[in-house]
DNA sequence: TCAGTGATGTTATAATATAACATGACTGTT
DNA sequence: AACAGTCATGTTATATTATAACATCACTGA
């Protein structure tokens, strides 16, 4: 892993929610980053790689949760719109479902995306209280 | 249907592949559409009513495939990296285990994302032809 | 020494999306 | 008619996300 990926890839892995290659950028500028291609040429190899995943809904980056998504199966996310969290998922009979979907009209897949946004629990309660006062 | 709106929905009905915010000021500037907004908020407008999806992962929109999805069931997208169409299909079991996935997590799911990239079916033998040469 | 390769850095620019403010058209009420 | 309320519209400016183009540097193996 060369240096700018590194940075790029622990900063991700500090963070608990998907991060764009903006906040990226701010964040790493005393480490040497400067311009917004050094981020995205990082951000390219680690998701190459499976080590990182954009998440599409809202332009952001996160590291992956599981194990380094070695596993073939397509990767679900969950995105609370109030916290920003996001959490990684996978599900077998999702994936078979979704591929056989596909094969039944020809279609050769190369990318997945799976993305459910929402309120996490937590916010849900959160908000609950909110709204007794 | 407001008159921004009837022309941005016609547009997406006429096309065959899911256009641009930008794509489609450009086309409808003769028929005096002229700022980047007009667009975003017909879309807007189109969107919240079920009319017209957005696709996450080439920042393009479409016209609903499926009778303005008055069902509540998510929609998979196919979209062929070549051709760029996008075919827009349901499917009973991945709505269902996509929708249990949540709830045993207390997750309140407000919109979901469901898109396949590749190549269609089409492109795949029109790629296969030019290769035998 | 030298060519080849891949990482880096830098500037400029493209593509996508929204903020802020002003105006116009219609509705129902007084 | 006069008025307030609401929603659609128009316009300018700006924010956010992503890539093009070009120059340089570091390492590797002839
Ligand atoms: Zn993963
Ligand atoms: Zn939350
Ligand atoms: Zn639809
Ligand atoms: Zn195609």
């Amino acid at each position: 892993m060369t240096q700018n990926e590194t940075l790029v890839y622990q900063l991700l892995c500090d963070a608990d929610r998907p991060l764009s290659a903006y906040n990226i950028l701010d964040a790493l500028r005393d480490k040497g980053i400067r311009a917004p291609l050094q981020v995205y040429r990082a951000l390219a190899k680690l998701v190459e790689r499976g080590a990182v995943h954009r998440i599409e809904s809202v332009n952001g980056f996160v590291a992956c949760q599981l194990h380094d998504c070695g596993g073939s199966e397509v990767s679900i996310f969950m995105l609370c719109n109030q916290c920003e969290r996001a959490n990684e998922f996978t599900d077998t009979s999702i994936d078979s479902r979704l591929q056989s979907l596909g094969n039944d009209r020809g279609f050769q897949a190369a990318h997945k995306v799976i993305e459910i946004t929402g309120l996490c629990a937590d916010c849900q309660t959160a908000q609950t209280t909110v709204q007794k006062h």
